[in-house]
DNA sequence: TTGTAAGCGTTATCAA
DNA sequence: TTGATAACGCTTACAA
């Protein structure tokens, strides 16, 4: 028995519930029940039960846990690139939320890639994530089928729009981009900018987006929609052309698919020698903390990246617990004008 | 039999190795074994059982595998804030470094927070983590030997130093500031600056660290050191008064703790009317990649925080397989000289 | 209020 | 080469 005893807690070098148990000469389900503030339990035993788990160190291991009680408490969050500071706010905000509610959460970065984005997936399988946030992942249906069998999904951002959403146990946790960008035009228009410019992010969804919502926004505005678009990913080399194009074109506006892009954009236009706003006007989107300090100071966007995150979160867990599947929500976006769009031209057109 | 099956496949609703054992009429030892791809079994069962496997779309179960294997695989990686740029690349690679060694990681962010903290320190127990990196996080000696108790731990900045810091399974993966810093002061002396001034970051050890080597660096160059230091959080009016200070008592240059306090403090010299680099210099640490297209373009020492997160995971993972405690890294810096800190001072001393 | 025992999905030990 | 069987640590009927 004392051998037992010792070589058990040689084995795993971690108390168990059965050391508490044997300590205080309880069962193993008493002590469970203790640990977890069954109502049925004596006064007396909660409180030896709560003494000797505090003596021992003793923490539950989650991995029977989830064993027992079929139930993982695991969420899944799948980010295609954790440095980004949208992606890294949302990630923040989906910890945070998750944590307070009890829930772990398993981070996956890199999900662009093929390779990593298929490993994620199956990791989330074999930790029976009970439900997975594609934080602006560019995922097919079938591999949300695949992540999503008995789980819940939400979408952060809405990389995905599959025709066949109804069926699946999907919500869209979006920004009012449309709303943010009807503003952003407005405040064009009024600082004399005619001739508008979209240079385009990557080639996905929410980039197609924000890039319809202008051209909604313009013939809104009863603008024509004459809109010249450029073509930059984050490649240095496209951003050095999108200037370049720009000093020849001059365009009044040059609205970026994102800040980053946008503060790239500003370097780049620096190097061709062209003055911002004075000959022309830069915009960014999402509100990223570097944009308030760049030189000029960037106008955009901003999106509530954290909360998205938490909202992705809490949809989530009420998703599980109700068994109803995840709500949609659209949160409010708010423009900060800074100098990068002052008006203030210097007539070059 | 049947009705068996349908319960037991009904009730979690994912397969198990019981439901391959059952189809191919094995055992779930031989399936199990087949599946891991133990040597012992004939090609044969192997085929079949993968076929099987595949049919039904079987994941092995990362809790039911952790518990009798008494091994979670997992790691933990504890953060401060995630949204920081530095962070957000140490987590990245990190996470890349686990996954390809077949590890999961639990990355807990927010720990700055005392709460948080504790709550991330218990759930990496509760999952049996084997091993945990700090990551800049202000720990103190009680709690890391808390989150040890069995497992492995790194430091990837040495924001712990520890006096006992021999007798734990520890191991610390550092940038060389002393080197890149060394660097930099020379490069200041070269372009004619002389009188230093050093803006000190939050109250952690890296701040001091890095404060430490600068007056080492002008030491050994032989210069007096006289710097004025300047206290900054990252607290914008804090940011303001050394913009203030910076402009009534004109030092030559101000080095920031980091590249973050330094582009926030390029934007406050701006407010202030202080051109920077003609009236004074400005260097940042880290080498975050809005450093590069500031406007000035901010000289930095680039610190490699994609590998180091890399490397700590790797160190981590052969502690646990090796047993040996996880071995010290120093990796390299390197300079980047850049706009900030070029000559040609209009000369206002 | 507490205890007994079965089970969760794997792996590992021993036999066969 | 394969199969029983006993763990792993916890939860949960069902009994007492």
């Amino acid at each position: 028995m004392a051998l037992a005893a010792m070589t058990s807690s040689r084995r795993t070098s971690r108390p168990t519930l059965s050391d508490i148990a044997r300590a205080l000469d309880l069962s193993e389900a008493t002590v469970s029940r203790a640990l977890r503030g069954s109502p049925i339990i004596s006064e007396q035993t909660r409180t030896d039960v709560a003494r000797v788990a505090r003596e021992l160190g003793y923490v539950p291991n989650a991995a029977a846990r989830s064993l027992a009680r079929q139930a993982s408490h695991t969420l899944g969050l799948l980010v295609p690139d954790v440095t980004d500071p949208v992606h890294g706010m949302i990630v923040a905000g989906f910890g945070q939320a998750a944590a307070a509610a009890g829930y772990t959460v398993l981070m996956l970065d890199g999900v662009r890639e093929d390779r990593r984005r298929a490993s994620a997936l199956r990791t989330l399988r074999e930790h029976q994530a009970q439900g997975v946030a594609f934080c602006s992942a560019p995922v097919s249906p079938e591999e949300a089928a695949e992540a999503l069998r008995p789980a819940h999904a939400v979408f952060v951002l809405p990389e995905w729009t599959g025709a066949d959403a109804e069926d699946r146990p999907l919500g869209r946790i979006r920004a009012d981009d449309a709303v943010g960008i009807h503003l952003l035009v407005e405040h064009l228009l009024a600082t004399g900018r005619q001739r508008f410019s979209y240079v385009n992010g990557p080639d996905i969804a929410s980039n197609r987006l924000r890039r319809g919502s202008i051209l909604r926004a313009l013939e809104a505005q009863h603008v024509e929609p004459r809109i010249r678009e450029f073509s930059a990913s984050l490649d240095r080399a496209e951003i050095d052309a999108v200037a370049r194009l720009a000093a020849r074109e001059r365009p009044d506006v040059l609205m970026c698919y994102d800040d980053k892009l946008a503060l790239h954009l500003l370097d780049a236009l620096r190097n061709v020698g062209l003055r911002v706003p004075q000959d022309v006007a830069v915009t960014g989107f999402d509100g990223i903390p570097f944009a308030a300090v760049a030189n000029p100071r960037l106008t955009t966007i901003e999106q509530p990246a954290e909360q998205m995150g938490a909202r992705a979160a809490e949809a989530l867990i009420a998703a599980i617990e109700s068994g109803a599947p995840p709500q949609d929500q659209l949160l409010p976006v708010r423009l900060a004008v800074r100098e990068s769009s002052l008006s203030g031209r210097a007539g070059n057109g």
